[in-house]
DNA sequence: CGAGCGTTTGATCACTGTCAACCGTGGTGG
DNA sequence: CCACCACGGTTGACAGTGATCAAACGCTCG
């Protein structure tokens, strides 16, 4: 136990491997320091552990350190939905600001490593560090952006480019990580991409053997390994900038 | 020209007849003038007129006191998405914070009187008066917060749960704004709907005469009435609280 | 080893998009 | 002043994409 801690207390905004994708980014050395005294490691979390539930208090917003976690809201009829994938240096709870309780659950795909940041704390702590509040805006900012551009998604693409904008999506991100863009473990079943994506579960695993007949991807399980991510990218409506 | 000046120069945050739904809803009445005094007013904008286009510089952001905004992005194809339309009391122009340029489109529907705020003072202020910097979180959070709804309407809806999830969105708006929320214009045109929703016009307009006939509903031109709230909240897959 | 979940594949069907035609209105120019 | 056009809206006929229902298979985990 006492290793535990001790290996959990070596963990450190400032020497922390994804720093410059999360929220200390904009931030001097001494700054960071300030934000790592607020941030809290939490214990490992396990695959289908929650962060929290809907209907929870709201006290601190997460970031995930390693891992990955789904959100996802259950309306009056009980349906799910899924409302975002998060990978290691984004943040978790941002939509639970306005009301003080969160509106959706965050449940953990993967063993994953979180740190927990009080929010008032941290509303504090950006009054003094300009850097802070700059970086928390930009997330802020950026998650909308992203939705609106979901949005788009949803509402005039076609299965095909859905899957497609949702593979080119992932990629683009595990590679910001310094992960491989063109080979990568799916951190979620076809069930949830399909709830996420608005499309049945049977329409997602039709479009993975079809894709894989193309010879734009090749799957097994979860590992993708993307083959022709110019044409990907041309499916999903983007340009491609590998 | 003069007795115009003295027009705008009147309108002042403390005496705005919104504010309790804008950005000073918690402030003090000598924070609120520290606010007033970098809110900028516009000209009254008219119908087609843009705020902002996508691409260019973002420097500000926009508080509308009457009248409406729709924004919407363009697609590589050409294909044109409403991201949003904007009520007085809401803020325009939030997703372009993390990216220092616009992403979309922000064009006047109607009339409309719109407050101008550079951001850089805003934030710069927002280190000062703890309560804008706590309501400016709240707005961008709300905003993911309502993006995420809407995110679960074009995922699991159909065409009648959407059109009347809209209609019952846009009646509460308009009554947090002691407006009727029985009785309203409607700002956009049956396309604008159908875009937004991502319905074709021909469905949104069977939907019309289909709810009038259910008497859900009864529409001239863009005059709606909403007869049968109940219903039409059921509809909606919401509850309803009139 | 059995149960349950995740995945795949096939057959069928319906919602909604698309195409087409038409009406009314408002604006423009000859 | 009128003719014309563009635009917003409505209605009908038809077709296609993707949902739904059904069944079967392989993993994993207790």
């Amino acid at each position: 136990m006492s290793s535990l801690k001790s290996l959990h207390s070596e963990i450190k905004c400032q020497t922390c491997g994804i720093r410059q994708l999360c929220l200390p980014v904009m931030l001097a050395d001494a700054e960071i320091e300030h934000l790592d005294s607020i941030v809290q490691r939490k214990k490992i979390l396990k695959k289908g552990d929650f962060l929290f539930s809907a209907g929870d208090d709201f006290q601190e917003i997460y970031a995930i350190r390693s891992g990955s976690i789904k959100t996802y809201t259950i309306s009056a009829d009980g349906t799910e939905q899924i409302t975002g994938f998060y990978l290691p240096g984004e943040i978790v709870g941002l939509n639970a600001i306005s009301t003080s309780h969160y509106p959706s659950f965050a449940k953990v795909l993967e063993t994953s490593s979180i740190c927990s940041i009080p929010f008032e704390k941290l509303e504090t702590l950006s009054r003094e560090l300009a850097g802070l509040q700059k970086q928390l805006f930009k997330v802020l900012s950026g998650e909308i952006r992203d939705e609106q551009e979901l949005m788009m998604l949803l509402n005039k693409k076609n299965a095909d480019e859905r899957f497609a904008a949702f593979l080119i999506n992932l990629s683009t991100r595990f590679k910001r990580r310094n992960l491989s863009g063109h080979e990568f473990l799916l951190p979620m079943t076809r069930s949830d991409i399909g709830n996420y994506l608005g499309l049945a579960v049977e329409t997602v695993s039709r479009l993975v053997t079809r894709f894989q007949k193309q010879a734009l991807i090749s799957i097994q399980e979860r590992h993708i390994h993307i083959t022709d991510k110019h044409k990907l990218s041309e499916l999903a409506g983007t340009v491609c900038h590998v």
